[in-house]
RNA sequence: GGAGAGGUGGCAGAGUGGCCGAUUGCGUCGCCUUGCUAAGGCGAUGUACCGGAAACGGUACCGGGGGUUCGAAUCCCCCCCUCUCCGCCA
């Protein structure tokens, strides 16, 4: 949520920012919301005024007795009765208000490309070599499945599209490269967090998720919970509503998480393997620090090299892509994807997602802190990026380093998780 | 699931209809005393919104939402959360 001084202020950049995001509706929330603000700020004095005579007039009336104190209540009374239509006046603005001002995205960095989606995104890296295998590589499903490592048939049958199950040395690799992310960042100082999965919309919203990700939600409605599709929203949510010191920050946490995507609207897109699932585990980095867009760009750069040391551990060739303008969610200021090669698809697939918010998911989450040297308590910001998501990972993994015969190598640094073995599976081909 | 207790300022904890934005303690900040450490004395110290250049003035907020009343932290209803006991159970 942006403060509503900075609409006021900078309303042409508000809506501009919402233009560069490719939500024109959500420009349009930027005027109905000035709009009540200004009538919320025409009531407001006049409602003032009655409240204050009320009040003064109602510590009077203590002493007031017989008579005098009849012809006062009935002033008092008259009073409430024309109190009352402003203040059901004023209750329905400030929901309004609210409302609207929730939908405003938070203004695009000048850092995010212009663009209008995924398409245009800017490659501002690229890290390793493309592999010349020297044989037709396969697919990571059909490796996998040809090992008995994934089941398709079985996990739609019980489950339904767009499931996996996992079995054997895969499962483990799977394990290891989840084990080996957190192991990554506990080193790095972040405190590792085991969070709640079923989550009440005061943490989907205050994420930014709610409201207009209700579709992409698993919903348990019977409790009004909502199941995770990453553990940025119970970790970031995790202070919402405390007042915290300067000295407890930055605070940095890494969790591993299932998370769970419906994927609604994507029929028909990567429908083979492991990429597009409703099911994953994931390992996500989140820092919330004081209010210095300064620190919140150097955290930026840091989160992002995490993961780009997780990736060159993996010794899997990567870039990453500054998200334009279009392909940017309503929550974020900016955001670096990392996208690993990926054979079967002849190109680069997401991997990782590195965002930062500055104080917008803080605003809505009533996340703040004292400043050591007194003054306004602050919002604070937040960050997250992704460490490892698998089975997504697996696909680089199993494509890039697969071998002719179908057994796969694994990278030094997961080998001590797999018994010190360097190569797993059998030969199928 | 059943029974009970409770949710108040950064924290702890009083307050049961007007004198309460709220006693007090801790913490924090400033000053003073004491020559260092420690301790003590005095004062200040909530958040948000509206108006104002500012000084300042006004309003709202005692878990959330409704209600009663001229007036609610205080009374009534609903919801959420925490704790204790019982039951059930991974």
């Amino acid at each position: 949520m942006l403060d509503i001084k900075v609409l006021r202020e900078n309303t042409d950049a508000v809506r501009r920012g919402a233009l560069k995001k490719r939500m024109p509706d959500r420009a349009a929330a930027v005027d109905r919301a000035l709009q009540i603000d200004a009538e919320l700020r025409l009531l407001l004095p006049t409602l003032d005024g009655m409240r204050s005579e009320q009040k003064s007039a109602g510590k009077a009336m203590g002493k007031l007795a017989g008579a005098e104190r009849e012809a006062f209540l009935e002033k008092q009374k008259a009073l409430k009765a024309e109190m009352q239509a402003l203040e059901e006046k004023e209750k329905h603005l400030r929901a309004d208000l609210q409302q609207q001002l929730s939908l405003v995205p938070n203004l695009p960095d000048d850092d995010v490309p212009e663009g209008k989606d995924d398409t245009e995104n800017v490659e501002t890296k690229r890290h390793g070599t493309v592999r010349d295998f020297g044989f037709e590589p396969r697919p990571h499903y059909e490796i996998g499945e040809a090992q008995g490592w994934v089941d398709f048939t079985r996990a739609a049958d019980m489950a339904g599209s767009r499931n996996y199950i996992l079995f054997g040395d895969l499962a483990l690799l799977h394990d290891a490269v989840l084990r080996f992310a957190v192991e990554l960042m506990v080193e790095r100082g972040f405190v590792p967090v085991d969070p709640p999965l079923l989550v009440r919309d005061a943490a989907m919203f205050g994420t930014g998720f709610f409201p207009g990700g209700e579709e992409q939600t698993y919903r348990c409605e019977k409790d009004g919970l909502n199941l995770i599709g990453t553990s940025e929203v119970p970790v970031t949510s995790l202070h919402g509503g405390e007042m915290l010191t300067e000295e407890q920050l930055p605070k940095k946490y890494v969790a591993r998480s299932a998370c769970f995507r419906r994927e609604a609207g994507t029929y028909g897109k990567d429908t083979r393997g492991l990429y597009r699932v409703h099911q994953f585990q994931k390992v996500e980095q989140v820092i919330v620090d004081v209010a210095d867009r300064a620190r919140s760009l150097q955290h930026h750069r840091d989160i992002v090299q995490n993961a780009e040391d997780l990736l060159q551990a993996f010794e899997l060739p990567y870039r990453v892509v500054a998200v334009c303008g279009g392909d940017l969610g309503v929550p974020q200021a900016m955001k670096y994807d990392i996208e690993t090669w990926m054979p079967s698809r002849k190109g680069y697939g997401e991997t990782h997602s590195a965002s930062r918010f500055y104080d917008y998911q803080a605003r809505r989450l009533d996340l703040r802190y004292r400043q050591k040297d007194g003054g306004k308590p602050m919002y604070c910001h937040t960050l997250n990026n992704t460490v490892a998501a698998s089975p997504r990972i697996l696909i680089p993994l199993l494509e890039n380093h697969q071998q002719k015969d179908g057994t796969l190598r694994v990278p030094k640094a997961l080998q001590r998780y797999l018994g010190g073995r360097e190569v797993i599976g059998r030969p199928v081909f």
